[in-house]
RNA sequence: GACCCUGUCGUCUAACUGGCUAAGACACCCGACUUUCUAUCGGGUAACUGCGGGUUCGAAUCCCGCCAGGGUUGCCA
């Protein structure tokens, strides 16, 4: 039997890291095993059921890359796939318990289901045999008056009519596996094989939730992190994928991912690993892709991009500096614009020698005479402006360094005066020269 | 309360069927390098493996008890 499991997301608005992780979970075992990945849409809280909430979940999950073979836009043979729209087929299966005497209805009109209130074994992957006695909470409501379903009703007949084989999972789902299997079992069938997946926990050590940063798949994306880095970043977090290196492309991970292998204990989600991992995925980057990536965050910044090739390299000038794409304008900015001020760390750093002027003023007129403007041409302009005024070419660049870009920090000096331009670059040193 | 899952550096995790000095990554600290850095390189702090018993020549690993954290216990999903 070919494997097939789902993700089965309920619409809230945006996709939270905890449900990204199962779904992630989910796509690998299904790309493992040449499964099928399906979709369904949870959304029988009609309240809660909007366009903007469904998209919301579907839009991070392909920001993920992580795509799904039946489902909303897809299709499939066993659909509809969002729940609202099954509604004779959960009538059918209701008709099929009351045959087999597992139902009743309550004075108001609500649908229980008869427990068999026998000992139930969950067998899961992940956990191993958990047994669960015999129950003595009261029968499990599965419709209510006005006809609509309850989740754990609805879940296992759609898992049961969409073929789902394993059902993969968060653990907060385990104490109530046994009433699915229950389930099941009242309608003749075997349950599927389940695997409960450690939560994520908060820094604090509680289950993220909403408000927690991080928890909003969408805001990784606002804040310039790579898919792939988030994608490898969830990977890790509840399973060690035995390998060499953390940093590991989607077809490796499918290639090691084994079920078997997820912990049981819960994780605690690390932000700082998270952008430690983008920085690499950045870094990884060739110079085009990354300005690819970059540019809407320097648009955002209102950044005027005119040369491209020169934004290109600029963006490229502090690759390895930056471990979020949102950080690259407060990098570069003063590529792109004239009236940036200079930082206070600058300014007290010209200030803090009287003859740092007249070392500017000798270093414009060196880079001035410079025949061709070459990283190597501008570098020895500045040796021999260095020289003329008999300080170390050390003493120098930083005073440059502040003078061209505002900041103390950033490329090489000589790259910032290439990308800037003979122009610029003597503008700026007159401009500092000013502040003295 | 009851039931379920879990417990190794601050965090994520290693440690084959019990067997080297409990390993790595992130973070942190220090140093070096460099014209600078949130970069790079090097080094370091950090877990009596939750606690207490037991089995064993030997326990992170097996057993018992306790404690702690998380989860479930809806006419939410």
């Amino acid at each position: 039997m070919s494997v097939r499991v789902r993700f089965a997301p309920s619409p809230t608005g945006y996709l939270h890291v905890g449900g990204a992780r199962t779904a992630l979970f989910n796509w690998l075992y299904a790309r493992k095993h040449g499964g099928k990945m399906v979709l369904r849409i949870e959304d029988t809280d009609a309240a809660r059921n909007t366009e903007a909430a469904r998209s919301a979940i579907l839009d991070g999950l392909r920001w993920l890359g992580i795509d799904w073979d039946e489902g909303p836009d897809v299709g499939g043979d066993v659909g509809p796939y969002f729940q609202s729209q099954r509604q004779e087929i959960y009538d059918r299966h209701l008709q099929q318990l009351e045959a087999a005497g597992r139902i009743y209805t309550e004075d108001t009109g609500a649908v229980r289901f008869r427990f068999s209130r026998e000992p139930i074994t969950v067998h899961d992957l992940v956990c191993g045999d958990v047994t669960f006695a015999a129950t003595e909470e009261p029968d499990m409501t599965i419709r209510r008056p006005d006809g609509s379903y309850i989740f754990h009703f609805v879940n296992v007949v759609d898992d049961l009519e969409m073929g789902i084989t394993h059902v993969i999972r968060g653990e907060d789902h385990l104490s109530n596996t046994w009433k699915h299997i229950d389930l099941f079992n009242a309608l003749g069938q075997s349950a599927p094989t389940y695997a409960h997946i450690p939560l994520l926990l908060n820094p604090g050590g509680s289950k993220m939730s909403k408000r927690d940063e991080g928890a909003a798949i969408a805001n990784y994306q606002e804040e310039g992190y790579l898919p792939e880095a988030v994608f490898n970043y969830l990977c890790l977090l509840g399973w060690t994928p035995r390998a060499e290196q953390e940093k590991l492309d989607r077809e490796t991970l499918v290639a090691l991912f084994d079920a078997s292998e997820i912990h049981s204990s819960n994780a605690r989600f690390d932000l700082s690993k998270c952008q430690w991992l983008n920085a690499q995925y950045l870094r990884a980057l060739s110079d085009e892709a990354l300005f690819a990536v970059a540019r809407p965050f320097l648009v955002h910044a209102e950044l005027q991009i005119e040369d491209e090739a020169m934004a290109t390299a600029a963006v490229a000038s502090v690759k390895e500096k930056v471990s979020l794409l949102s950080e690259f304008p407060e990098w570069v900015h003063y590529f792109f614009k004239d009236d940036s001020p200079y930082e206070s760390d600058v300014v007290s750093k010209l200030r803090s020698k009287p003859e740092n002027a007249s070392l500017l003023e000798t270093a414009a007129e060196t880079l001035e005479a410079v025949d061709e403007w070459t990283e190597a041409s501008i570098q020895s302009a500045i040796a021999a402006a260095a020289e003329k005024e008999e300080v170390k070419v050390g003493a120098l660049m930083p005073l440059l360094r502040g003078a061209l870009s505002g900041q103390m920090r950033g490329p090489g000096v000589t790259t910032i005066a290439f990308l800037l331009g003979r122009e610029k670059t003597h503008q700026r040193i007159l401009q500092a020269v000013s502040l003295i």
